[in-house]
DNA sequence: GCCGTTTTCGGCCCGACTGTTTTCAGTCG
């Protein structure tokens, strides 16, 4: 059994000793193992048998004691036992805005629900309403939850919320009550995926502020207007929080809304060893007080209050308490990677196959942006549903690339296309192109695009073998996956980085906003093995070139920097480095 | 359930908002 499925159990059983009303400590307990080995860079099975779990932070003698069962035995009693004494329905409850284990407890004993659609009923006669500790105003919100839930997604990709968010914070920033604005949360922090919009706002007058935000015209409806801090849904169906602070209190609450939660429990933690206390307000001298700000080491910025808590700045898409801490205590937080670092993008389509624009008017808009280089890979023919290039159709595209990068030259420019292909990695890892037409061009990407159901071995060796093809320069979208639509396909990653390593081969950062594939939790390892990445648009019409700055904020949360990403190079060095694999 | 130069028990991050309470519990982030 993998790390993944073993804290995914663990962090199941959290959520349903929850529901048993069991301390809350506990529960955070699990939460928290599964979380570290979710981040362990050894494999599980390697750690007990070598009886080394009892070393790990946050893993004590109970937990070892069930990770082993679960990793030698495939099962593990307690985690039966304890599942098999609630109905599975309960769970679903807690998805509820505003329903916790502790009204789900009560539902459950007192009216016997344990589905939404139980629940649901419930509230419509008014049987909710009449529990004690319960009303009619919480059986509303909860019937309002219910058909929230029914009509929205409750997460949410990160390019969709960003441009959900990016209207409100312009009007924002130019509300004159408005001193300093800023995005924070999970969409500051660049996760992939979101739950939420949160602002952070600093203002003399809250009340003005927070009645423009709540009249905003994206505003579908107010969930919460107190007197600093409002919640609503947007049009696209996303909740935006605001929180208005004085603008002293502004660095210290835009800390603790970027979160993650995580993150912010080890700031506390290390504020507490100081003798200080830290919450959205401020940095308090006294473990008691919490607002006063005379008591407040005074932080002008974000950074003033890593340094007081002798820390390097940590920037916003590291704060997930995966090994951050250590690095800014030890002040080895790399300079990491920024989207202007690039110089061009090396997975791309044109209308040969299923991309929109010419050859011609490709390069015209990459080079108006400023790119030194762009890689034309269109699909190679077994990708018939992307109208794929045959053998011949590649060739003559090569001439017309050739054509197009005369014109460069005699205009004088040193902007090139590069020829290329996304080639299919078909059965058993043999290549949709044989090697004399790959060893042609310029660049060669491969990637699976069919036979997504093949077991893990197999999906493994595919992508290995194509690793071991001295024409392919790297993998494309490594595991298949679609955001929010569809899971990647079995493939044991650690595995082909590994051989990714060893034959020299890159792997992508496919910045396509669907995609954003391989996920940043892998970067560190592939990093470790000496595996570059490239960061690809996977462009199939100009204003994709846009993911180049979303596919840099996701490197930065796989702690990339600059020498770690391929094209970050000019063409001399690029095509040195082309040539490296195939020497 | 974890953890310990305030160690083997008693802590465990902290505050806003809401609703149902008449002083606070539950939920959320």
């Amino acid at each position: 059994m993998d790390k993944e499925h073993v804290a995914a159990i663990l962090q199941e059983i959290g959520v349903l000793l929850e529901l048993k009303g069991e301390n809350p400590f506990k529960t955070r307990a699990y939460a928290n193992a599964a979380r570290t080995l979710e981040g362990l860079e050894e494999s599980i099975e390697t750690l007990v048998s070598e009886n080394r779990l009892g070393g790990i932070k946050g893993i004590g003698e109970a937990l070892q004691q069930k990770i082993t069962e679960l990793v030698t035995t495939g099962r593990l009693e307690y985690y039966e036992t304890l599942k098999a004494s609630l109905p599975a329905g309960l769970m679903d409850l807690l998805d509820l805005q505003g329903v916790g284990p502790k009204k789900v407890k009560v539902l459950h004993d007192k009216l016997a629900i344990d589905s939404v659609d139980k629940l649901e009923a419930a509230c419509l006669s008014g049987k909710v309403a009449e529990l004690a500790g319960f009303g009619e105003k919480t059986q509303a919100k909860i019937l309002e939850a219910i058909a929230f839930r029914k009509q929205f997604a409750s997460r949410h990709r990160l390019d969709e919320a960003l441009s959900a968010a990016t209207p409100i914070l312009e009007s924002l920033r130019g509300l004159p009550e408005a001193t300093r604005c800023s995005l924070a949360g999970s969409a500051r922090r660049c996760k992939e995926i979101i739950g939420d919009i949160d602002f952070v706002v600093s203002s003399r007058e809250p009340a003005k502020v927070l009645d423009f935000f709540v009249g905003q015209p994206g505003v579908r409806q107010i969930l919460a207007r107190g007197e600093t801090k409002a919640s609503v849904v947007l049009e696209e169906g996303i909740q935006a929080d605001l929180r208005v602070v004085s603008d002293p209190e502004f660095p210290f609450a835009l800390a603790y809304f970027t979160g993650s939660k995580e993150h912010n429990i080890v700031m506390r933690q290390r504020a507490i060893e100081r003798g200080f206390r830290l919450n959205e307000y401020g940095l308090f001298q006294s473990q008691k007080e919490t607002r006063d700000p005379a008591l407040c080491l005074p932080c002008p910025t974000e950074e003033a209050i890593f340094q007081a808590l002798d820390l390097q700045f940590i920037p916003p898409e590291l704060r997930e308490d995966a090994g951050e801490f250590l690095a800014a205590a030890e002040g080895r937080i790399p300079r990491l990677i920024e989207w202007t670092d690039l110089h061009g993008s090396l997975h791309n389509h044109t209308n040969w196959s299923d991309g929109s624009e010419t050859l011609d008017q490709v390069a015209a808009h990459v080079h108006e942006l400023g790119c030194d280089y762009w890689a034309i890979t269109d699909h190679s023919k077994s990708s018939v549903q992307a109208r794929g290039l045959t053998p011949e159709r590649l060739r003559e595209q090569i001439l017309a690339i050739g054509r197009v990068n005369q014109g460069f030259k005699d205009e004088g420019s040193d902007f090139r296309l590069l020829t290329g292909s996304e080639v299919d990695i078909l059965a058993e890892g043999r290549l949709d192109f044989d090697d004399e037409l790959l060893a042609q061009l310029d660049v060669v990407v491969a990637s699976i695009h069919s036979g997504f159901s093949h077991n893990e071995a197999e999906m493994t060796r595919r992508l290995i073998r194509a690793a071991e093809n001295r024409w392919v320069h790297m993998l494309g979208h490594l595991t298949g996956r679609l955001l929010l639509k569809r899971e990647s396909y079995a493939v044991n990653q650690r595995a082909v980085i590994d051989a990714c390593a060893e034959t020299g081969t890159w792997i992508e950062l496919n910045a396509s906003p669907q995609r954003l594939d391989l996920d940043w939790r892998l970067w560190s390892y592939a990093r470790k093995k000496g595996v570059k990445c490239v960061i690809n648009c996977d462009a199939h019409r100009n204003a994709h070139v846009g993911y180049l700055t979303l596919g840099a904020a996701v490197a930065r949360k796989g702690w990339l920097t600059r020498e770690d990403v391929i094209n970050t190079l000019p063409l001399p060095q690029l095509r040195r480095e082309l040539a490296r694999k195939r020497s």
